[in-house]
DNA sequence: GTGAAAGCGCTAACAA
DNA sequence: TTGTTAGCGCTTTCAC
């Protein structure tokens, strides 16, 4: 189906090198044999099988990413960095799915750890993030394999790492309201505690109160089971709150929408600030007051640092880099 | 790095072809070579070179996959599902982002058509859908590639095809508002109004209203460069509207908020309902009732129809199935 | 200026 | 039971 050099070289009465120099602009070919080969793979479409180049060559160039929830928003933004990115440097990305398991984190990378991919762009799932599971991030990179690793990160593998600065932003944005709005009551909402990053913003927020506010830190947990509209109306219902920090990018907006629906003004009686898209900052009326994380930047980040270890073949693996990437303030509507 | 046959042939002073026979458990070897060559294959963490394997057998177990939004929530969950029925089988993906642009959905297809892949399965981009473009798809069909389309999908095509019911879900869920519920002015909200989708959709809505209501079609237009929330605000200031039904996922909730924004009492005064996920339904009080695609079985679908085509070669290629994914309705309180 | 041959890692038909 | 060989499609060194 496919046309090879094999077939070109038979029609053309030459040798099959003659016709992989022709197309590859030898030096050593004549002119006019380049016309005549360059005309005849036009004309059947001739396209060099990449298999055979990546055999040849022993190098894929394609990338294995491994994520741990595609539905995440910002984990598929992420993806899309990495894809345009990818991309532009002529690489194809093969894409696992974690389903945030440590059972299908380690097949993803065994599956494509047999000469499938070049090395790999990952986000580590929650439940290796629970475990602290790191063997198999050890065993590949020791395959010779590099392993980029992006927002939820394993400290103890060591490797190119992108992240964000989770606790600062949430620190800031704590204060913000604490110091710049004169916010008394400034509560923490997330359903991501179990994460490396839920676990830093949790931080930077505990930090902020202890140190600007005369209450405790006052934290909603939420879990995946729970109807997160429910338990937000009952968190308000039972405390007097007026400021909001999210930590995940859905309880922004039902924190608005839950306000509102109790009798709420926001931003007047109630403050809303919290990691989210703009996309999802939208599903509110006040729309709102967002913490960017540049999604996009992170995975073309993870990808230009991969793709630098893999041209560096000779570079040391303990000479890793870590780039953070600096979130960003959307001021909207749900705060003053 | 990677262990070959090669290194163990020679290790274990036998030939390749007994190691290769040896691990693929053939009879004619004997029992105890083959427990010394599984040992020590054991040892080293052997895995076959995929990519030999791939060049070997002419086929690489890999499916490319062209999106045209993996922001999209719809297409991000096919997306997961196929990825989850392509590991099922075996089947690694390799995924391209067209952005809705026909040119790169072209390069897509180009880049991948080179022996990556071993078939297509693609969601048609906005623009080959306005341009109504389909040469490139017949072309990767005549190179032996097969494609399955899903959701937007290019009539003109003989290929596989997963679709779902978007006229009659569109239909009936105009028809409950209008009879069940005795709305009197539905109206009809839809930034989707280019795809063919969408076009079914509106056509759906346009058949009901004509049919049970005494006015006349009343629809909403939203463009990406809109702000939806203002301009879904104007048309509910401008017309009187009891009920909604939205095309695209974010109408929906966006429609529920600003009624509340303005007064109305949702369902009461106003009827809601539109595709979108749960997830998103979740983003408004009351939630969104729901037209629900379920995604993951579209991808899923997909994914059986290609790998059934792969291994009947001999099939013919004009005799192709389309399977419709029948839409759920779930009632959520944006409805009577 | 062109061609023959080796080799990337693997499988399988054939020989021994 | 084990080994030899050819070949998948390509690049590249070395001969001619």
């Amino acid at each position: 189906m496919m046309v090879t050099l094999k077939q070109l070289a038979k029609e053309l009465n030459v040798s099959i090198s003659t016709v992989s120099k022709a197309l590859n602009n030898s030096e050593e070919i004549g002119e006019d044999t380049i016309k005549r080969v360059k005309e005849l793979a036009e004309l059947y479409n001739y396209k060099p099988n990449k298999v055979a180049l990546s055999l040849k060559q022993n190098k894929t160039k394609t990338i294995g990413v491994i994520i741990p929830d595609i539905l995440n928003h910002f984990l598929a933004k992420v993806l899309f960095g990495i894809e345009r990115e990818a991309t532009l440097h002529g690489y194809n990305i093969i894409t696992c799915i974690s389903n945030e398991s440590l059972e299908q984190e380690k097949e993803g990378l065994q599956l494509l750890a047999n000469g499938s991919v070049d090395g790999f762009i990952l986000c580590v799932s929650q439940e290796t993030q629970v475990k602290n599971e790191v063997a198999h991030f050890k065993k590949t990179i020791a395959e010779g394999l590099p392993i980029v690793m992006f927002d939820r990160v394993a400290h103890d593998v060591l490797c190119d790492k992108v992240i964000v600065d989770d606790f600062d932003a949430v620190y800031n944005a704590t204060n913000m309201l604490l110091l710049l709005e004169g916010r008394k009551n400034v509560a923490f909402i997330s359903s991501i505690d179990d994460l490396s990053v839920g676990k830093l913003r949790e931080r930077g927020y505990n930090k902020a109160i202890l140190e600007n506010s005369d209450h405790l830190p006052l934290v909603l947990r939420i879990s995946k089971i729970d109807d997160s509209q429910l338990k937000i109306k009952a968190f308000f219902e039972n405390n007097k709150i007026d400021g909001v920090i999210s930590a995940d990018s859905a309880s922004g907006v039902i924190a608005i929408n839950t306000a509102i629906n109790i009798g709420l003004n926001v931003p007047k009686d109630l403050s809303v600030m919290g990691f989210a898209s703009n996309y999802i900052a939208n599903h509110s009326i006040p729309k709102l007051t967002t913490i960017r994380q540049h999604a996009k930047d992170i995975g073309a980040n993870a990808v230009q640092l991969l793709i630098k270890r893999l041209q560096n073949k000779n570079a040391s693996e303990n000479d890793v880099s870590t780039r953070i990437i600096k979130t960003s303030l959307i001021k909207n509507g749900s705060t003053l």
